[in-house]
DNA sequence: TCATACACTTAACGCTGTTAAGTTTCGGAG
DNA sequence: CTCCGAAACTTAACAGCGTTAAGTGTATGA
């Protein structure tokens, strides 16, 4: 008797069917548009329905940073190749800042909305993996660089950092978003100012013999190996 | 006969009472906590009123950034005394980042809620006059510093410069606010970690022969002068 | 003294997240 | 076959939100 069964995958597709009609809303029409009677009326159900697969409005968003943290870990997975610590952190600063830019509802749900800390078990990503948990590949491309010796020696934290160079990425992602209309600041061109960024961090974590003379990194890339 | 202006100072009078009243509100309870509704109450007056002062929630939610951007700003003013631009940045950075931490909530509301574009000419502050305006003051050390040919010789755009370290240092403190108790990240003591931001940041965009060989930057102040 | 301009209030609209109660449907036990 | 109970879902409602149209009162200038 697959009955129970049948019962269960079809409650998992509602659930999925919410999710659906949440990502969707929101990418078209924007955070403030997802509501639970849009939902609702997306997948032709009644309001009420929604809580009969997740708590509360909150369980939904959360549901939907989960996935979107599995498909930037999934962009990084391609990155875990390359070799040399500090090109991996490169590239990673620069997919990150292309996920964000590409998806910026998508970011905001992730790293730029504060919901209640996302208990680690009720997620679907395993923590410090690095394949699913895109800070863990973060902080293990920190370490090896540690380890092999390329960083300023007081950067002895991979923990530190993983937190610097995030801070870094994100914070001239999430400036770029709330404030590019702003009429006092002059935003340079998005690719010149992202590889700036990027740059000036990597140098700054660089041990100073390390760190190459030349202007932009680019070319660069084997010299230290 | 000043009656008018009568009027209109007891006009103004209401309009300060709403700020202070939205203030207080959301010092206390949080950027959600801020409604019309409560606002009118704590002032005893019905919710309506509110709106022969200000247009509509979002006006009073800019007039409440004006006033605090021009706080920050003149934490900022002080600062412009320190002569070394580079050291003026490392001070500005860290006022920058405590003004943020003992204030997150204003915090949020200046530099991390999507507002739409404050128009220049309806607002208190004198945009690009560094004393009023805080960004201004980032460009100004910024472009001293290029001037006096301390930074790498590519980052000779001011407005990129001020952009990389404000991203620098306003990634640090809003992924503190928004990620501080999420479980997969294992945060590093603050004093530490703002040091460790700013260090970077700041030996990210030295030339690379006025580097000083320490570490923390704090006793090599005058070194390079 | 009277009309008017102005500050303000009351009542309402349409929206939000959420809940209590009621309805429908359907598999399994007697 | 019948009846029970559980599960899925709906209807109606509550309290709150930002905002607006219409109405009230008061003080000022003519």
């Amino acid at each position: 008797m697959g009955m129970k069964e049948r019962r269960e995958r079809e409650k998992e597709e509602v659930r999925t069917k919410i999710l659906d009609a949440a990502r969707a809303l929101f990418v078209e029409e924007g955070y403030e548009a997802v509501t639970m009677r849009k939902i609702a009326q997306a997948i032709e159900y009644s309001p009420t329905a929604i809580y009969l697969h997740f708590r509360d409005k909150k369980a939904v968003i959360n549901a939907l940073c989960d996935t979107d943290f599995l498909k930037l870990a999934t962009r990084f997975r391609k990155i875990a190749e390359v070799a040399d610590p500090i090109e991996r952190l490169r590239a990673a600063g620069f997919a990150y800042a292309d996920f964000a830019m590409r998806h910026p509802n998508h970011y905001r749900l992730m790293f730029m909305t504060p919901h209640p800390p996302h208990s680690p078990e009720e997620s679907e990503i395993e923590v410090g993996n690095r394949d699913e948990d895109a800070y863990a590949f973060v902080l293990w491309t920190a370490g090896e660089a540690i380890e092999q010796g390329l960083l300023r020696p007081e950067l002895d934290d991979a923990q530190l950092v993983a937190q610097i160079v995030w801070s870094a990425i994100h914070g001239w992602v999430s400036l770029r978003m709330t404030k590019c209309n702003e009429p006092w600041v002059d935003w340079r061109p998005q690719k010149r100012s992202i590889e700036a960024v990027i740059d000036v961090s990597i140098r700054g974590i660089l041990r100073p013999q390390q760190a190459p003379a030349e202007t932009s990194g680019r070319g660069a890339r084997k010299a230290r190996a």
